[in-house]
RNA sequence: GGGUCGGUAGCGAAGUUUGGUCAAACGCACCAGACUGUAAAUCUGGCGGCUCUGCCUUCGGAGGUUCGAAUCCUCCCCGGCCCA
């Protein structure tokens, strides 16, 4: 299969990226592997420690499938020994290292997951463990060698820790070092990462140089913001969209991000075509409501499908718009005997609704609690569960259970 | 190894000198309510547990002093910095 000529190909891999250093490299790259009908290796290494996939990673794999759509080969490195160091980067705190059975179970997940985006038949997936684990001491050192203390510490992440007075680990200094290794070992052309990558990226190159070979392309993309919108998309930070929520929480979650998310989220994470996306612009501006609902729809049919898309959507309208009942909402069987009365906050946590006693006193203080679209003011109530099942407990806006009873269970 | 500073609720950070009024200020995050086009922003309330006008378990760990300790003493564990 011939590739598409160098324009039309370095068109569609700047979309959305960050930076590319340098650009011009990478368009000869193009170039040269049309020439020679050789496809380019485009590198990306992933983090097992966190297995769990969301929107923001999307933004790197999906660059990563428009090399395999144009071509060229896309190699995962899942990073099973690195994972055992703990990357640090943008963190202020060492990471917990993981075993390396940890990191392979993890490493499995990930390729599942990614495989949602990437091309599985096109994926080659690789195992730093393989190449590093049978590192000497010696090959070790020879490596470290090649960087500097003063250039680590240039890394700003390092240099805040350092400067706060916070512990750096050497292993940790060998994490990027690790990373580099493995562009070197296969021979990088490109190397795809978060602009948090910057560094680790850049020393790829140097130890390619080092060993004669032609440097790999650095690619950042964005951080994707999550949906407080201002902090990088991340689960620890609790602003995620997992590419493994159910429909509506994904329609939510995107609906509830900030209006001046749309465009960027559009860019980044839909096939809508780049030439079309001034006028997804123009849209966000003039109907943020509904470009949004577009941008929700597109998202969640991304990952399950049309028809999931449209029911996402009328659940969204139908609760959150409308603040009714969803039609599907989890069933909660009480195990109370005939006549019993069950103190409501037991009820509710047995259900699922609360963490505790004291939590679902305080929603109900706040009048946040209600049964059968009846705000419950009384925090003492009893509830006779066979009499008035089956009704609906509400809690919050989105917490639901349809509280049912069943009196041959009951009475067994 | 020595010196020194520090370890407080999910995170950050007061409180320790002058023991009690500390379930522990404040900020962030989070939850709820109001508002709204979903949001954001804003405002209000909440944010250890319980049989909740009271009681119980918390301030690195273990002991101790005391009527009473996050606050005082002893030992231990962990971290930063400086010295070696």
């Amino acid at each position: 299969m011939p590739f598409p000529p160098v324009d039309e190909q370095m068109d569609v891999l700047r979309r959305g990226v960050d930076e590319l250093v340098p650009e011009e490299e990478l368009a000869e790259k193009v170039e040269r592997s049309r020439e020679t009908e050789t496809p380019l290796i485009a590198k990306l290494g992933c983090d097992p420690s966190r297995p769990d996939l969301h929107l923001g990673h999307t933004v790197v794999l999906r660059k990563l499938r428009q090399f395999q759509d144009l071509g060229h080969r896309a190699v995962l490195i899942v990073g099973d020994f690195t994972g055992m160091i703990g990357d640090p980067s943008g963190r202020s705190k060492t990471r917990p290292q993981l075993t390396l059975e940890e990191t392979r179970r993890n490493g499995q997940t990930y390729y599942e997951q990614a495989t949602r985006i990437l091309d599985p038949d096109k994926t080659e997936i690789l195992y730093n463990s393989e190449w590093l684990d049978e590192l000497s001491f010696s090959d070790v050192i020879e490596l470290a060698a090649q960087q500097t203390v003063a250039q680590m510490l240039e890394r700003e992440d390092f240099r805040e820790r350092y400067e706060a007075e916070q512990p750096i680990s050497i292993h940790e200094f060998l994490y990027p070092l690790a990373q580099a290794q493995d562009s070197v070992h296969i021979g990088a052309d490109v190397e795809l990462g978060g602009t948090d990558q910057r560094f680790n990226l850049l020393l790829g190159r140097q130890l390619q140089k080092g060993q004669g070979q032609d440097p790999q392309v650095c690619m950042m993309m964005p951080l994707l913001e999550g949906t407080d919108g201002t902090k990088k998309m991340s689960k620890s930070l609790d602003n995620a969209i997992g590419i493994t929520e159910p429909p509506e929480d994904m329609y939510g979650k995107v609906m509830s991000i900030a209006d001046d998310l749309i465009y960027r989220y559009t860019e980044l994470l839909t096939d809508v075509p780049t030439d079309a996306l001034s006028k997804v612009k123009g849209f966000a501006e003039e109907n943020p409501r509904d470009a949004k609902a577009q941008l929700a729809h597109r998202i969640v049919e991304a990952y399950h499908g049309a028809e999931a898309a449209e029911a996402a959507e009328s659940h969204f309208e139908q609760t959150v718009v409308e603040g009714g009942t969803p039609d599907e909402i989890p069933e909660y069987t009480s195990d109370a005997g005939p006549e019993e009365d069950v103190g409501l906050l037991n009820l509710m946590r047995r259900a699922g609704l609360t963490e505790s006693n004291s939590e679902g006193r305080r929603l109900i203080e706040q009048g946040a609690v209600s049964i059968d679209d009846e705000t419950v003011t009384d925090t003492g109530l009893y509830v006779t569960v066979s009499e008035q099942a089956p009704f609906v407990l509400q809690v919050g806006k989105r917490r639901f259970a349809r509280v049912v009873w069943e009196e041959a269970r009951a009475e067994a």
